[in-house]
RNA sequence: GUCGGUAUAUCCAAGUGGCUUAAGGAGUCGGUCUGCAAAAUCGAUAUCAUGAGUUCGAAUCUCAUUACCGACUCCA
């Protein structure tokens, strides 16, 4: 299995610490606002990589945090008059919605900077201990970046020859050196009620030391994979880096990976630039949060996506064919001998969607492969050339390529007919027995060429959310999904 | 200024030297099936940005050109 590692630009094979286990930490968000589809983007990418893992025989220790206190964060608690807590458990509930919404598997872990504060001090301390930070007149304490030569090694970017005008920096910080950054923020007046009283001071740690402290608290000095946007490289990551290995002497992550930007219109849409969306805009237009996951997912990571509604209705075009597949595979004749092609089909589909996932989670490709298999099959169904054997071979595999995927749902489709079949039907005040009759009725019209009532009827049906299927044994029919 | 990325059909998107006379999905056109639809199925739809070079062989490597995007400021 290979992954890119941002840190060497190239695809590495992945090989883990401990044998058999991963750990892994995740740039969580920042529980100023909701979390646009952007964030989810990269937090299905890990969502992906994690199951993929999971799907190789990997324990997975997974950390992501959530930032609970930042300059935007305080900002807004004055605006809105609110406690910190109050303010942030709001959005922290919604993105914790949002991820449920999206199959989104939890992390371990998540850990909040507001709970983290004495580890951070700690690690401050050590800093200071060592020389690499300094304090200041107004109680805020710096990265020293001249004491870690190796600063920039993630972003590969040379400190002397960056460009320096752009950066417009107040003097209120006093720092050393413009690129030098804050591990801690001295409290002002404007801070009003947010501050810690600790052994380096009173005021409120800076963004990136929240990262360091809490990965090194949960996995340790140093692991496996760290993930965030392609935004956070630099200075987050790079900043993360420098605290950790500078504090600690030693390697702070062996495997980086980002992922790219979710774009609109050839831009990238950010919470600065007011060109969001969030998972609710998506969900008001009637679209289904497996077909937001889907198309956050089917592009690779490391590309660019460029978010679009015609992709989401090409999505639940997609897994509607998934669907059908799956539910049409109880109706058809079953025979009972096994297909030796289907076993191979099975199998030459799975080997194919690993050896693709193996290479850095190559999602198209992987995809191409399912889709590849839903074809020959569908060869094989039409001719009612399975026997209860394929089927149970084909959902096994379904399963465990969704135990990757998570969109395609086999059993939940499977069970259509029986729960959530009859559940539906209460809905909308029809038994089965009446769709049957309405059936016969539209066949007995059928029979008669009373084209206009048969259609009437399918529409009738249609309309409730039952679709009709003709098929050569007779017409059946199922829940539109 | 210093680093970095991308360019494949109408759209999305695999493929990083021969197994590819370029996967897969969507769209469009045309068959099969159907009363007609839907679904399924078969077929059609690409001189791989441009130019030069390396090679027996290039979408794939090298160089140049063009276009777009990003990092160096908070951002997933």
């Amino acid at each position: 299995m290979k992954f890119y590692n941002t840190f060497s630009r190239k695809k590495e094979d992945f090989i883990p610490i401990n044998k058999n286990e991963v750990k892994l930490y995740s740039c969580g968000p920042t529980v100023y606002n909701f979390a646009h589809i952007g964030n989810f983007r990269s937090f299905i990418f890990v969502d992906i990589l994690k199951r993929y893992l999971q799907f190789k025989k990997y324990e997975v220790k997974h950390v992501m945090n959530i930032t609970d206190v930042d300059d935007k964060i305080i900002k807004k608690c004055h605006i809105e008059n609110l406690s910190l807590k109050e303010y942030t458990n709001k959005y922290q509930e919604a993105f914790f919605n949002d991820l449920e919404k999206l199959n989104i598997q939890e992390a371990d872990v998540f850990p909040k900077a507001t709970d983290h504060i004495s580890e951070m001090v700690e690690l401050i301390k050590k800093l200071l201990k060592k020389g690499i930070a300094y304090k200041t007149a107004d109680g805020s304490i710096f990265f020293n970046i001249s004491k870690f030569p190796e600063y920039g090694k993630l972003q590969k970017l040379n400190v002397d020859q960056m460009k320096k005008g752009e950066r417009v920096e107040t003097d209120e910080y006093n720092k050393d050196s413009v690129y030098d950054f804050a591990l801690w923020k001295g409290y002002k007046p404007e801070d009003g009620d947010v501050f810690w009283e600790t052994e380096i001071g009173k005021g409120r740690p800076g963004w990136h030391i929240e990262c360091s402290a809490m990965s090194g608290k949960y996995l340790g000095k140093t692991f496996d994979i760290h993930t965030g946007g392609v935004d956070l490289i630099f200075p987050h990551h790079e900043n993360e880096i420098a605290q950790s290995e500078g504090a600690n002497g030693q390697k702070f992550v062996n495997y980086w990976m980002h992922c790219e930007y979710l774009g609109l219109k050839d831009s990238k849409m950010s919470k600065s630039l007011g060109n969001t969306v969030f998972i609710k805009d998506l969900l008001e237009k009637n679209y289904s949060t497996r077909a937001i996951r889907f198309v956050l997912l089917s592009v690779h990571y490391r590309q660019k996506l460029n978010f679009s509604t015609e992709q989401l209705d090409i999505a639940e075009k997609t897994l509607k064919k998934f669907d059908d597949f799956i539910y049409e595979l109880q109706n058809v004749e079953m025979t009972n001998i096994k297909n030796e092609k289907i076993v191979n089909y099975t199998k030459e589909m799975l080997e194919e969607f690993e050896k693709m996932m193996d290479d850095d989670l190559n999602i198209s490709a992987s995809l191409g492969a399912v889709f590849t298999f839903l074809k020959k099959v569908n060869k094989f169904k039409i001719n009612n050339k399975l026997s209860n054997l394929d089927k149970k071979n084909i959902i096994k595999s379904l399963k465990k390529i969704d135990s990757v995927l998570g969109v395609i749902f086999v059993e939940k489709t499977l069970g259509i007919d029986t729960v959530h079949m009859e559940e539906k039907l209460q809905t909308l005040k029809i038994s089965e027995d009446e769709i049957e009759e309405k059936i016969e009725a539209r066949n007995e019209a059928r029979e008669n060429k009373n084209w206009a009532e048969a259609d009437r009827i399918r529409d009738e049906l249609l309309n409730m959310g039952i679709e009709l299927l003709d098929r050569k044994e007779g017409t059946t029919f199922k829940l539109k999904s």
